[in-house]
DNA sequence: TATGAATGAGAGTTCATTCAT
DNA sequence: GATGAATGAACTCTCATTCAT
């Protein structure tokens, strides 16, 4: 997956992916039908144990804004837990990404049931809520961009609280 | 610059590229040095005269939220009129955009200017002006995302003062 | 056999093998040094069996014509019989076939001892016995061909005495 | 072609083909799109012009004897002016052959017609056609494998009237 | 003794780049 | 200056063979 995020799926050759596996060259071929095979199954099996982590914790809370709050606080504690992961799974767009089922369940399909969902609430003002779930999830994660080009210095941890106030303002009643 | 958005700069075969141009395949190469090199110029040429384009709509306004606005509308203006360019320039991250020298004049740093000299003016909440810049920054492209995807259906310059306002929530004081 | 005749022996793959025998995919290399081993132990045994019988077929005649159709009857009694190692043994040139030693009894080399015993007794007249064997080989096998490909329906032990007929007339006095 | 029939399509590598052409290891891909289709493209084209100048031979004689015989004489002097090219066309079983359409014009759909002419005007005696076909065409092409193998020696131009009066016999009236 | 995961040499093929025309 | 045939390095992937279990 480092090698992915680094250096893209198409640039990565299968021999860097087998040495950096300390394997053989054909191993990965035993375990995966083809290196587009391996960046999907990658991607499908993280982001599917992601979006379940980040459903359990947004259950958790019952006003919009602290599920929002929990969101974003998934989010960036997976990024600074695994930069490499976040970048995987949510900056980056590769192959990978473009084989999901459109009906498949992502950060940002989650966090578009939430707008409705606080929107039905009377928490948000109405809205077009793809616009509101865009704005929000763009917010969100060019923070994450900031950080890895270096523009941002703290631990994304620690912005949980000022983020989240940041995106609620902009679609709150 | 259209074979490039859709397959990305790997993806594309130089063959590709002389076809779509209608030249030979080696034509190419007496005008740039590589692919890479295409890529490059490609990229920095436009993203070049984009940027001038955009410090000179900035400029014409006093108001930190009235140049919030001209961004706004000169992103929204260019993605409606050329889908292609707007990705090249602002949504894919390819090989070329890395080549940028650090100290490169690109969206970013301008918006990252005028957060500063907002907030210097008392228009903006103090905060991270890096901070602020990702979050607005993310939230107005993002938008484009969405449209390109589909979620959102509506001519994005129809959406610009509802963008801005948006954003302009995330930083007032 | 039936996959080295239908692909070929390259164009097998021993995981295809071991499937096909319900074993491991190692397991062949504990009785064979390699694929190609197998491939000459299978046309070895069973040529050798295939031309033991068709002495002992012959034996039992007494004239040159008797014992070309026993040879003839032989021949296509495998064939409807089985004919995959017809193929396997009598069609196919593969580098099993290739490793025989030149002093190996053959099917073709008792049709040439045949057509010398004839000659010297005066049944067949008097020509290059290699040529009159190719000739009767040739015409023999050429039908199971044209079977195979469709173009003749009956069953083959219908024509033994008129192909065998056919063949006489080539070469007897 | 030379490759292609001493060691088969599959056992014949592209590397090989390249320094047997001297040319570098892409080239052929420029030309031939992939090894499979440069052996059907070997093939295609050298058995059409055979098989048109097989017609052409054939069509100036009158007697179904004589036909018979330019047939004979047409594919033994290829055989002695083109070992090589026979062996493709006419010996081997190759992946390319089976490509062939099914009212593809081949030595064997020309003799096949020659036969049932032959019987209509009476000069050959009532069998299947097919028959017939197959124990001449298997009885000439067997001779030229027995020369291959070193069985036979002369000059297979100076054997034609034998094979084609041998032949004759088995179809004579 | 049988297994099947691991291996890596080598296969077919692609494609950025060169250069004679 | 433009061309496109030729190139060969490097790619993805296959598969006969090995060997620890």
């Amino acid at each position: 997956m480092k090698l992915f995020v680094e250096k893209g799926i198409e640039g990565t050759t299968t021999r860097e992916i087998a040495e950096a596996a300390k394997a053989g060259e054909g191993t990965m071929f035993r375990h995966y039908k083809s290196k587009e095979d391996l960046a999907w199954h990658l991607f499908d099996e993280n982001l599917t144990r992601f979006v379940k982590e980040l459903e359990d914790d947004i259950q958790r809370y019952s006003t919009t804004h602290q599920k929002l709050r929990a969101m974003v606080e998934k989010c960036y504690a997976l990024f600074e837990t695994d930069r490499i992961l976040t970048s995987y799974l949510l900056l980056s767009e590769h192959t990978a990404a473009r084989r999901m089922p459109t009906d498949y369940k992502t950060p940002i399909s989650i966090l578009l049931a939430l707008v409705k969902q606080g929107q039905t609430q009377g928490e948000l003002r109405p809205m077009d809520p793809h616009l509101a779930a865009a704005l929000v999830f763009g917010a969100i994660l060019r923070v994450t961009i900031f950080k890895i080009y270096g523009s941002i210095d703290r631990d994304l941890r620690e912005m949980v609280d000022e983020v989240t106030d940041s995106c609620w303002k902009m679609i709150q009643v």
